[in-house]
DNA sequence: TCGCTATTGCGCACCGCTCGCATCTGTGAC
DNA sequence: GTCACAGATGCGAGCGGTGCGCAATAGCGA
């Protein structure tokens, strides 16, 4: 995909299947190359958030040729697209997911535990960052830290 | 200091001063090295969040000889002894900072601008994480990522 | 002043990630 | 079908941020 392709709005991107990303792609000057169909089989098919050296791994097991980089690159891509985001967890490497799977988290600084945190909880705190500073939050790309129950 | 000493409790550490903190130092098997009273005396200057490499420069031009990997070692005996903290507002390196001066930030994904963000207003999230997962939240460690208003 | 041990300077190495480049491969045009 | 072009890939080098091992140094109590 060319590097000059604006972003699509936020927001504004809909798909349920790979079919739909691939189509998105080709419909954005991009090409329905095998290693970005297999990455995005494996980020279906998990629905959890991997980081990009589990995903090579997992697209490896398929299409053993994958480099690792090709994967960073296709996970840079469809994260222009809007169709995968990726997070924050704690100090390691990131982790990607689908960008509709998105969550926040929760975790513990002294076990390293994580938790999801339901979006609405970031209610007041959205509307207080919109109203005084017009600020849009996205509670999703760091996890929030703290002590869990046993570790506080 | 040596490995093994334990953290204090958090929220008890009480320092007002450069020699405050090199006395709880001392206390707990430390040694007033010159090149800690270096570096905290350039904390407690700057009153602000400085990447290690930033201290390292500002450490330097009092005590030229004081390497980054030293910085690196007594940023991290502070944090154990809670006078200092470190947070994450983006993709770059931590900045650190005296922990009673932590503050939570947002910080747009944009144009990168930083804002920082009343501890009042996670008064509602870290309640429903008290309450219903245990979990008490330090909203200071990782920034909120989102939009500022020129750029959303 | 002495001896013990915490600490330091230095450099190497790691991890997570990006980039340059030569090669390959989808794709639209014919 | 086949051609040619541009997007995509494999590979390896490189980079920023950080931690580590080691020999030398320097606080500190006695």
């Amino acid at each position: 995909m060319s590097k000059p392709l604006a972003a699509p709005d936020p927001g504004t991107v809909e798909f349920e299947t790979v079919d739909d990303v691939m189509a998105l792609v080709r419909a954005r000057g991009g090409r329905a190359t095998s290693s970005r169909r297999v990455l995005l089989d494996v980020l279906f098919e998990v629905e959890d958030h991997l980081t990009a050296e589990e995903l090579t791994e997992a697209v490896q097991a398929r299409a053993p040729d994958v480099h690792i980089s090709t994967v960073y690159r296709n996970l840079e891509d469809l994260q222009r697209l809007g169709v995968v985001a990726h997070s924050h967890l704690g100090h390691g490497p990131a982790t990607y997911q689908l960008a509709p799977l998105a969550h926040a988290h929760f975790i513990c600084s002294g076990c390293g535990t994580r938790v999801e945190a339901p979006d609405e909880w970031f209610g007041s705190l959205a509307r207080n960052a919109k109203a005084k500073l017009g600020f849009t939050i996205d509670p999703h790309h760091f996890a929030i830290v703290g002590r869990c129950a046993a570790c506080s």
